[in-house]
DNA sequence: TTGTATGCGTTATCAC
DNA sequence: GTGATAACGCATACAA
């Protein structure tokens, strides 16, 4: 059924009919009912293919995520949703598996005239992301990553982890081991070590390479890189930079027979849905991630309203929070 | 740019330009390298709006979601993903938020000839969901629902529980409490209880209904449950339709001095990426979200493809998994 | 207020 | 092998 069916039907021109439907121009109250009876009965939509081809505008937003089964990739998706169903925008989601030929090959992808604009979270940030981010002619916002020239939304991972690092010293830790992941990833591999270090090293106290160690993400390799750190040698904390691998940690912790925090603590950083059901309940400090989306979301739907390059790197603030892996072993 | 500006650089017909850009036709490789070489040079990519409006296909997959930011949701999408890439798909992802309205409201927008198909992952499915899904003349496939008349792909939640109660059984537990959700949603809601009664009538064992109780699958509504059910009748086990809700009741059992499985044993299904990680780790059932969107998505690129209307109803087998929330109470 | 005609960027038919 | 050109379904400039 097309835009011409319904002029035929009601007795009018197309142009009659594309005014009733868009609400625009004048139009006498008669056709207009006349048509919108015609719509009704026959129940027609609009091809929006060939409404996006000659408005040039599809309405749809451009999604890239590293691995949407992963809960901060979907509560940001979940924040997305939000401001773009506000805004009357569709979600064309591409899921890259964490694979970056992935990213590269659907920046390029979307700029097909596929959508109006892009919202790119990416762990890792190459020079090949950059050149092709900056030919493409559609507003980008960068989730995760700061990056040089594009809006971005970012929590504060530098001061969040140190936040998280100060905490452990004041308790009285001063031997403390670390879980982290690539320093490929700027915010969660290098900005949160960086912290972890900074805050060390402030405080007089000395890093053991030997226990900091390097997992992906993923549960099974928090077990891993804590079994690695108690042979060698057992700190009274270990930070993990992830809470899904803090949970690991401490099931290793567990199957060597020790207990959290009676014998180590633990703190994770997320706040993970799990964190506080967790048992014990996991302190670390609490990200919000749907903010970041309707936040990203409501930048981009800006860039792409005004065609200005009015670039803003948005930096979002963090909570801690305190609950049952870390026991304070200062000596009072 | 486009494909005219590629042909007057290349110095040939715009339908030169088509042919080797979809490899179609003869064109004599002198001028196909011509072509080439200019689409390399200025980076064209061709308008896929405009190509969808001509060929009458959009190689978009519409997906509606009632909540990505879920484990099961998210695992699905993320098997669609596989297939959908393989096939040259994209995904335009509809995340409903559990309204029932707006799933109605994109079944009718993704009819508009923005998607070739619809995969549809509903909770709950009423008789307008059936109207509207009539009156598309494109395929869907359902997702978690058995639907008269159209293909869906499912798991076998009424087994899967019967299974899971029948090892209650086993282990000599006859008192046996049910943490449910609402039976409008037939599968997590309706046959898993049904399977609860009859595994309970079945071995002659009957169920009290002080302590069967109504969750929302949400961490809280299990703890809140649980705490009902302590209060009306301390079982020595408990079934949850759900991990999430299972862990809700460890909790409140935890918070009530009591522990898993000493005092009281547990059981979930779903197998979320948690319950193997949980203290204690959860008996559940395992089931393939994954797999379940492959499936799906591999189905519906058929009804695309070969525009049938062979309908299919898929059942999907599960696995019981024996952890440590169930402890044994038969005599011996 | 309304209708006619043009073009958005492709693909595909048809004639050469 | 190749090039004009007519659709695809819509919005809109312009004419009436």
């Amino acid at each position: 059924m097309r835009i011409k069916d319904i002029a035929q039907l009601a007795g009018v021109s197309v142009a009659t009919v594309s005014r009733v439907i868009n609400n625009s121009g004048y139009v006498k109250n008669e056709k207009r009912e006349a048509v919108m009876k015609v719509i009704k009965e026959v129940n027609y939509t609009p091809n929006e293919i060939a409404k996006s081809l000659k408005i040039q505008k599809t309405n749809i937003i451009g999604v890239i995520v590293p691995k949407i089964s992963t809960e901060t990739a979907s509560k940001v998706v979940d924040g997305i949703t939000v401001i773009s169903k506000e805004n009357n925008y569709h979600l064309l989601i591409a899921n890259t598996n964490l694979q970056m030929e992935e990213e590269l090959n659907y920046m390029k992808i979307f700029t097909s005239n596929l959508v109006d604009g892009i919202i790119i979270m990416a762990t890792i940030i190459s020079d090949e992301h950059l050149k092709i981010a900056k030919s493409i002619d559609k507003p980008i916002v960068f989730i995760g990553q700061k990056v040089e020239g594009f809006t971005s939304i970012v929590h504060d991972d530098y001061n969040a982890a140190k936040a998280m690092v100060n905490y452990l010293i004041k308790q009285g830790h001063e031997k403390i081991g670390f879980i982290g992941v690539t320093e490929k990833d700027i915010a969660v591999g290098k900005l949160r070590k960086q912290a972890f270090l900074d805050a060390l090293k402030e405080n007089n106290l000395k890093v053991d390479e030997n226990i900091v160690e390097i997992g992906d993400f993923s549960l099974e390799s928090g077990y891993k890189a804590m079994g690695k750190i108690l042979k060698n040698g057992k700190p009274s904390a270990v930070m993990s930079v992830t809470d899904q691998m803090a949970f690991g940690a401490i099931n290793c912790i567990k199957d060597n027979n020790m207990s959290v925090p009676e014998d180590i603590s633990i703190t994770g950083i997320g706040d993970s849905k799990m964190s506080r059901y967790f048992i014990p309940s996991l302190s670390t400090v609490h990200y919000n991630h749907e903010e970041v989306g309707r936040i990203a979301c409501n930048n981009l739907i800006n860039l792409i309203n005004t065609k200005n390059n009015n670039v803003q790197n948005i930096t979002l603030s963090f909570d801690i929070k305190i609950r049952n892996t870390v026991k304070s072993i200062r000596e009072s």
